[in-house]
DNA sequence: CCACACCGTGAGTCATGCTCACTAGTTTGT
DNA sequence: ACAAACTAGTGAGCATGACTCACGGTGTGG
């Protein structure tokens, strides 16, 4: 029966989710760092160096939150506050030179974790697992922030 | 370049870990539940009654925690505490009726989540997911719990 | 009978995230 | 040009969750 593959297919999905989110929270610990605080160091990677509450903006959460954060990071040295340039309110987050080897050795890690993964897998297999995930990331995409009614279960 | 998909499948993993992390804790937390709860009464359903040091060592943490677990548990009514037959020390943990009810709803909506999921995906996409996954789940697996030295990054 | 096992509590840690109130700067509207 | 209105960051305080170690009571079993 097609809903039996379809459960086989989600048990899979919420064990790989468990399991790597513990590798990751063990990986991430090993560097001194935390899930949120490592959102927050992407987010720089991603734009720049920016102000804090575009980082609240970004990882929606609250400025106070990102106050946290940033003082958490810039305490263990992965980040700097420096002052903004045309707004004297404002605090721009950059990295150090640490923070930014750190993230550097974090991409690095990451492209050796995806060789690890897919390693010896066929690029069709590949091709297909990635048009699949595709498939199922639009529409976790569809019910995720906005709404608040449409959803039912998950796990 | 073969790594660059590669990548990219990690990408789309790293995305539906999150996605589906977030949108587990609000479904949970609908039920009142949290997803550490969440594991233990999935154990128990699993096993049926069994007592804290049991459970403590499926779920890999200390006593202390699962004490801590089954209290809030047993505080929103999920499960009771009940002697053990034999052994005058342990305790086991049972749902209770409410406890069983939440349990089997969650499993039917796990299967409404899995139509959702996978509504429309011609079967061999499915397959060939599965499958892909499977590949993925047993390298995980391999280097989750006992190894330390070994791995490296992930996000 | 005594070492050990099972639970429970106390006390403390750390991460996340919230609100409220406040200061110091910036904009806006006359 | 200047006060009112708003914005950025943060101090203080609170809650929750997950986890730990250390200690103590009670029961088991050799």
């Amino acid at each position: 029966m097609i809903g039996d593959r379809r459960i086989n297919a989600l048990d899979q999905i919420l064990e790989l989710v468990v399991l790597i989110n513990d590798d990751m929270t063990r990986s991430l610990a090993r560097d001194g760092l935390t899930v949120s605080r490592t959102h927050l160091l992407w987010e720089l990677r991603r734009h720049g160096p920016m102000p804090q509450r575009d980082l609240a903006a970004a990882l929606r959460v609250s400025a106070r939150t990102v106050t946290g954060l940033v003082d958490g990071l810039e305490a263990t040295g992965f980040v700097s506050r420096q002052p903004h340039p045309t707004d004297r309110r404002a605090t721009l987050v950059t990295f150090t030179e640490r923070g930014l080897r750190t993230v550097e050795a974090m991409e690095h890690g990451q492209r050796e974790f995806a060789d690890l993964l897919f390693a010896q897998m066929p690029a069709e297999r590949l091709d297909c697992l990635t048009a699949g995930l595709g498939e199922i990331l639009n529409r976790l995409r569809g019910l995720d922030p906005a709404r608040q009614q449409p959803s039912e279960g998950d796990r």
